[in-house]
DNA sequence: ATAAAACCGAACAACATGTTTTGTAACAAA
DNA sequence: TTTGTTACAAAACATGTTGTTCGGTTTTAT
């Protein structure tokens, strides 16, 4: 009774992510889902309140994936189990999504991406919190703690568009970088 | 025949604005913008082929209205006509959205304000452009000039967002510190 | 005064949403 | 293997939204 629940789950994640590939958020209708899901109305509404929530539990998935974890490397830097260099938390992120895990650049760059973007950044801030903010590890003093950890979470996920919208031309140590070149004033290294 | 036309237009326009200040983009119906512009429905669709349109006029008309505004002053500085001394563009732009004008405070810090903050840097963009990149005041040649200018114009309109969401506590001459801060290192000032 | 334009109001089809009802298939425990 | 519970399917439903159409009225320019 619950391994059945989990597999519905998962195709109407799957019939949800492929639609919003092809088209915008506010085109697709939940008869469409239904459809490509291939599964019935009730079941739809059974397992989701709304088409707003069904994008909500989407995002906290696959966000808190790949922010939880960068969570757990160390601070400024980690041991990188392919290389051998200390790299920035943000190269890893961004390798991570060059990899395109579940998916997530197809959203984070489709029609909507101002949505999956705002929920990519709310979930960088807790990073940065945690490994720059309450470590000690901001520079600049004469800023807002929020304003300044709002600033860098900001900057990193425009990076990211930024990349996107030019097809991933630079390498992620370019735009590592790129971003490092941005923040460095007000973070320590 | 023409009068008649502008002055519907702007019941539209006044109505929706009222809307939006009070619930999300999505959840106004063209019905609710009819009977609180009090014309008839025909008249509506003979105005604006649909709601996305009409968000789309509206926008180009606030954030070009004071882009352009922006735009006649000279590039880093400009003598104000209230006080003596020089300021920056950013903090014009600053005491003009504190007057509220047009109630584009309203829109920016209401529900849908991603929506908003989107057109507001696209706006912003061009004026950063030609005020100055066009005219080498963009300190960072390490990475491109279209990154550096997205990031200038995504920073500002972060600033202006975190201002909203405390209530602008803080004056305008306090928030163009804190911005300026964050990009003194890349540009010219 | 007259013709063109902008407007109104009501009705319309098409579609989307979320609920309800009735019934079927899976599955776990006895 | 039977039994009771849970997940699912199918179809119908009320409700609301969208954009169009059509007949008729008011405004405005000439």
């Amino acid at each position: 009774m619950d391994r059945r629940q989990k597999k519905t789950r998962e195709a109407i994640f799957a019939a949800f992510t492929t639609l919003l590939a092809e088209k915008g958020y506010h085109q697709i209708s939940v008869q469409e889902i239904i459809d490509a899901a291939d599964i019935g109305r009730t079941t739809f509404y059974a397992h989701f309140e709304t088409k707003d929530y069904l994008l909500k539990d989407l995002c906290e998935e696959l966000f808190g994936h790949i922010i939880d974890t960068a969570m757990g490397l160390p601070s400024g830097h980690y041991h990188c189990t392919c290389g051998s260099a200390e790299d920035s938390v943000f190269l890893h992120l961004l390798r991570h999504l060059q990899e395109n895990d579940r998916n997530i650049l197809e959203l984070l760059s489709s029609e909507n991406n101002e949505l999956f973007l705002g929920y990519f950044k709310s979930n960088l801030k807790k990073l940065i919190l945690s490994q720059y903010a309450e470590k000690g590890l901001l520079k600049e003093k004469s800023v807002p703690e929020d304003y300044l950890v709002n600033h860098i979470s900001a900057t990193f996920v425009e990076t990211v568009s930024w990349w996107l919208s030019r097809n991933r031309k630079e390498s992620p140590e370019e735009m590592t970088e790129y971003f490092l070149t941005l923040i460095r004033p007000v973070v320590e290294e």
